[in-house]
RNA sequence: GCCGAUGUAGCUCAGCUGGUAGAGCAACUGAUUCGUAAUCAGUAGGUCCGCGGUUCAAAUCCGCGCAUCGGCUCCA
């Protein structure tokens, strides 16, 4: 047979040569990397024989596919230790995800964590064993009859429904373990050693509150030693930069406690974090066209009737009664938006209108999903509305993108976009025509192609009101976070019949794209943290500047440098405590002080500062001028947009 | 809300099988006047998350709450 490599080399091999056989045919590196074959478009198993030509191409740790093989495999080989430690255990579904795998298993008398141990021993010994992976081919029936043999219940529901499907099963066995699998799977369990467990969590049985909650355990498994660690450190990194330890360590905001859950209280530094980033977004909305407007936080409850909310969103609504009548706490800006959209008679002279506003929300989280000041049940939306006409919603959606891309580049985020499109199969769950959505989600792709971005269409996974666009951030430790979204709205503008008067003298419905760019303020705040390590910009450092006197003698002349600091607009203090500079450097460091002038004997008699640096160190005696210069360009604003 | 874990001084943590709470850092006071990431000494600081129970005796054992963390679910 003839073998066709992906470089389009090809070579004659007998039939029923193996991948693995090929890979070594190439080279013993290789032959050592390789987890699994794609032939002729199908994923198979490296000891799979091939008996036909065709396109071979060799996946390692590279390729996601080989990571997925290998990462499914190690799931196979720890449930397969929890099955032995632990008997009775039942199988739910256990695939490799982003960066690992998991297993949902029953366990009885599961302890948590503290078997982590004999978990990880147990795989070990059985990697040392180098346990082969065999996967059998059987109908349907053998395989129900298999599973019931073993008690799998899960396995058995699993199979009714792939049973209509008439697809030949497949499960794999490595020593006593068996489970229904599709594959492919490495070779053996020699190849899984680089593993780590890492938690446990509940999971509900296919993902549904009404089944049974199964014991997930999560792990990852890495082709070599170096590769897990470098994701170990990773792990670890982002556990140091955790905006919830940051946060509160670096005097910015303080959370949990009497304060209440999942609401945030900002201290006085975080506080000048906010106002300043703020400033920013309020000018630049300014600039960009918006009218900055402010809606209250308490409705009648009828507002929320018409906007729909009081149906649709009510459990995650505040209620309180005033007067006798139901109030509701906003979860939302827009009807306030809309209220003030139909304040006057609207003419198309007046299209677009941007209304913005960083409006507070409370939204009613379930306990368990609050997350520092990630997810949050009081927060700030950086909120706008854009009431426009059709002909104008390419251009519309093209500035909006533009502008949200001007933040992210201000604070060095990479982005993703996605547009999310309506199910096609089931158009019935959608407010507004079928044919209108389709000319606005044409629309939303002709605005990101014109602008020469890249996006990704769902289908599918657009909410019920309109199509929207996602700009997911990237951070800087590469994980992705929801950011900038611009959403479409075919519903509320027909429930609050908002209209405008067109050049022909008659109403016409206008349209309303709903934009946050921040998405929330404390979210943003909690990724900037991340994203930053807590070494926020200069502009955004509460504190841009202290001065350190060597001794007691230059305490004068650092008040006097503080105040010629000050009056350069710079947030600055001067630490003349009686600790050796070494300390007082420390703390500086500690606290993420961007900018330390030092000033002693030298210094003070020549006018001159000594400038350290946070995170870069000594930079040298200089004029106090030149190191204000150096601190200014520092902590400068960004440029408006434009 | 659900599963699991955790909760001791402002922070990080110790406290063995029940015998009545400790360290380092921070804070405060004093001394020290110092040259680029921790000067020395002293003082003070606790409802051991809360409530209830078992016990002669509970930080420790049991129950119920609450909060936080990891997930699930949810996410107009």
């Amino acid at each position: 047979m003839r073998i066709v490599f992906p470089d389009s080399s090809s070579k004659e091999f007998e039939a029923g040569t193996t991948g693995l056989e090929i890979a070594s045919d190439i080279s013993r590196g290789l032959a050592k990397q390789a987890l699994l074959v794609r032939f002729n478009g199908r994923l198979l198993d490296l000891e799979e024989p091939l008996e036909e030509d065709g396109n071979l191409e060799i996946l390692t740790f590279q390729e996601d596919e080989g990571r997925d093989a290998l990462r499914h495999s190690c799931a196979h080989l720890m449930a397969g230790a929890v099955q032995k430690l632990f008997p009775g255990t039942i199988l739910g579904i256990g695939p490799s995800i982003e960066d690992g795998f998991y297993y949902d298993m029953q366990i009885p008398d599961f302890p948590g964590i503290s078997a982590f141990e004999a978990i990880s021993a147990e795989m070990e010994r059985q990697v040392k064993e180098d346990i082969p992976f065999i996967r059998i081919e059987m109908d349907c029936d053998e395989a129900v009859e298999l599973f019931r043999s073993r008690g799998e219940d899960y396995k058995l529901e699993l199979l009714e429904e792939i049973r209509d499907k008439g697809e030949v099963i497949s499960v794999y066995r490595h020593g006593d373990f068996v489970d229904l699998c599709r594959g492919p799977h490495v070779p053996s369990t020699g190849y899984l050693r680089h593993f780590r467990l890492l938690s446990t969590a509940g999971a509900y049985w296919r993902g549904d509150e009404n089944n049974p909650m199964l014991t997930r355990i999560y792990g990852t498994v890495f082709d070599t030693a170096k590769h897990l660690q470098q994701h170990l450190d990773m792990l670890e990194e982002a556990r140091k930069r955790d905006h919830r330890k940051l946060g509160p360590e670096l005097g910015l905001f303080a959370m949990g406690g009497d304060g209440g859950p999942g609401l945030a209280y900002w201290l006085p530094a975080g506080t000048v974090v906010r106002e300043e980033l703020e400033d920013l977004w309020k000018k630049a909305h300014v600039k960009a066209g918006y009218q900055l407007v402010r809606t209250p936080h308490i409705a009648p409850v009828e507002l929320w009737k018409t906007s729909g909310h009081n149906d649709y969103y009510r459990e995650n609504m505040y209620f309180l009664e005033v007067d006798k009548g139901e109030y509701a706490l906003k979860p939302m800006n827009c009807p306030g938006h809309i209220i003030i959209y139909k304040n006057s008679r609207r003419s198309y002279r007046e299209l677009p209108i941007r209304l913005a506003e960083l409006g507070v929300v409370y939204r009613y989280e379930k306990s368990g999903v609050l997350h520092g000041l990630m997810r949050v049940r009081g927060f700030t939306v950086d909120d706008g509305h854009i009431f426009c006409s059709e002909d104008q919603i390419v251009d519309e959606i093209k500035g909006v993108v533009r502008f949200a891309l001007y933040f992210l580049r201000i604070f060095d985020f990479g982005y993703r976009i996605e547009l999310s499109m309506m199910d096609r199969e089931n158009t019935g769950k959608y407010a507004g025509i079928p044919d209108e959505w389709e000319k606005v989600e044409a629309a939303l792709g002709r605005a990101l192609e014109d602008m020469g971005e890249e996006y990704t269409p769902v289908p599918g996974e657009a909410v019920f009101y309109g199509p929207k666009i996602d700009i997911k951030l990237r951070d800087a430790l590469g994980r992705y976070w929801q950011g900038p979204t611009i959403q479409f709205d075919f519903n509320i503008p027909q429930r609050f019949n908002l209209t405008y008067v067109g050049d022909d003298g008659r109403e016409h419905r206008v349209y309303m794209v709903h934009r946050a760019l921040f998405g929330s303020v404390e979210r943003f705040i909690g990724n900037l943290i991340e994203h930053y390590a807590g070494n926020l910009p200069g502009w955004l450092a509460p504190r841009q500047a202290v001065i350190l006197p060597i001794t007691e003698s230059q305490l004068g002349r650092a008040e006097e440098i503080g105040r010629i600091v000050s009056e350069a607009g710079l947030r600055n203090y001067v630490d003349g405590r009686s600790e050796t500079v070494g300390y007082r450097i420390r703390e500086a460091e500690t606290g993420k002080v961007p900018y330390m002038l030092i000033v002693g004997e030298r210094e003070a008699a020549s006018g001159e500062v000594s400038l350290r640096v946070h995170g870069e160190g000594d930079r040298g005696t200089m004029p106090l001028e030149e190191a204000l210069e150096i601190v200014m360009a520092g902590c400068r604003r960004p440029e408006l947009p434009e």
